[in-house]
DNA sequence: AAGAACTCCAACCGCGACTCG
DNA sequence: GCGAGTCGCGGTTGGAGTTCT
């Protein structure tokens, strides 16, 4: 599977030349119509003359790729969030993706609606925003989810999933409110309660966007955002593809009740195939078999994570290296420095701790760094040892004790 | 070799939350 | 307080590529 996400996961476009891959951008007459009232239209459409290319008399940038066709000749159940009429949709031309990047590195996003029209650009305000922080975005981080990666996107999902407000209770000082840093969304800083307990808080930055992120988000669900704050150079859709094309699999071919329900839901989608093929797989694959008995623990760790964090931060705090060790090659030493600061038990800290230097000067770039390389396989590593690793990992998080019959 | 089945992920949508007049 | 405008998140879609039969 990893080798054939390296094969799929293709490098960002540097420079937006027409030598560009093939693949990133839409070829001549390929585009799909993403929009669901075009799909429709295409079935209820009975004129053979129409083509992709001249449904609609506005033409794209690049002459290609697929186009909104009139409001009047479809089914509208809600009205669009803004004007439609004439913008292109669908996959993102060389030529769109130059002129997006450009008028942002040049002005800014102050305002997305009105960016597409002052780009001249023929997107609606949403597809430029998702456009460039997706894909555009200069610390946009390509290639595979490493190990240390998807372990800590399953930790986040376990701990925010279930027992948010329970692990992460303080909320960010004063200055998370006012600083509207990139580091914080501007959405999820202006959103933060205000700061009732200076005496105690949690001592790394991305903490402290994790606490306005725990607050706000919703009471169940994923949480791809959130995660994304702890991944530097990782959008909340890359995460969520990953979580759900990867994670997720793993998590249900782990809970026979919840992969029988995945599989209940395929057959009901009318891909019984799939449903099929992906139990045997299930059956027939060591590699799930590891999953089958490592992760039952996930969808219930708030309060193993407890126990962890108990356990993480007495050797984050003593120092002690053969305690770190310990602990596990899965899990980080930022990981367990986040888990101290989930636990219940957080160290009294002066206020003045959030407007020191070191700590205005720690970034999530710099824990991206931390994370990279301090524990688990490297990313070459095998698949063997990637499942290893899971397993290991999750053994050691306190997830496995009541299966150990197994 | 060819078609079917499946996987992946970029892009889209709806909707809730926020901002501002 | 209200409504319009805007932002951003989670869920979903569907074409392209890969694997299977």
């Amino acid at each position: 599977m990893a080798q054939r996400l390296q094969i799929l996961r293709f490098p960002p476009p540097p420079a937006f030349s027409s030598s560009s891959p093939s693949h990133k951008y839409p070829t001549p007459g390929t585009a799909r119509p993403r929009h669901p009232c075009l799909a429709r239209r295409s079935t209820l459409s009975t004129d053979p003359t129409r083509t992709p290319s001249n449904q609609h008399p506005i033409l794209s940038l690049s002459g290609r790729g697929p186009l909104l066709p009139p409001l009047g000749s479809i089914d509208m159940g809600r009205a669009p969030c803004c004007e439609k009429e004439g913008l292109r949709r669908g996959a993102w031309s060389p030529e769109e993706d130059q002129r997006l990047a450009a008028y942002i590195q040049q002005h800014g996003h102050p305002n997305w609606r009105a960016l597409p029209r002052q780009a001249g650009l023929l997107r609606c305000g949403k597809s430029c925003r998702l456009r460039w922080i997706n894909y555009l975005r200069p610390d946009i981080k390509r290639g595979n989810f490493s190990a240390d990666e998807e372990a800590l996107i399953v930790r986040l999902h376990a701990e925010l999933g279930n027992s948010r407000l329970e692990t992460i209770t303080y909320p960010p000082p004063p200055q998370a409110r006012e600083d509207k840093s990139p580091e914080i969304p501007s959405r999820l800083a202006s959103r933060a309660v205000p700061y009732e307990n200076p005496g105690q808080c949690c001592g790394n930055i991305a903490i402290r966007f994790t606490t306005c992120a725990a607050q706000t988000a919703p009471a169940h669900g994923p949480h791809h955002t959130h995660c994304s704050a702890h991944l530097p150079g990782r959008t909340d859709n890359e995460i969520k593809n990953v979580w759900h094309t990867h994670i997720k699999k793993r998590l249900e071919a782990a809970d026979p009740e919840s992969n029988a329900r995945a599989k209940q839901q395929k057959q009901r989608k009318g891909k019984p195939a799939a449903a099929k093929k992906a139990t045997a797989a299930v059956d027939s694959s060591s590699e799930q078999q590891t999953f089958t008995t490592a992760s039952p623990g996930l969808s219930s760790s708030v309060s193993s994570g407890v126990t962890t964090a108990t356990e993480s931060t007495a050797a984050v705090s003593s120092g002690d290296d053969a305690s770190l060790h310990q602990l596990g090659t899965g899990a980080t030493k930022a990981e367990m420095e986040m888990e101290s600061f989930s636990s219940a038990e957080f160290p009294p800290i002066d206020e003045s701790f959030w407007s020191s230097p070191d700590v205005m000067d720690m970034g999530l770039g710099a824990m991206g760094e931390e994370l990279v390389g301090l524990a688990g396989p490297p990313s070459s590593s095998t698949r063997d040892e990637d499942m290893e690793f899971w397993l290991k990992m999750l053994l050691e998080a306190g997830d496995m004790r009541d299966l150990s019959v197994l």
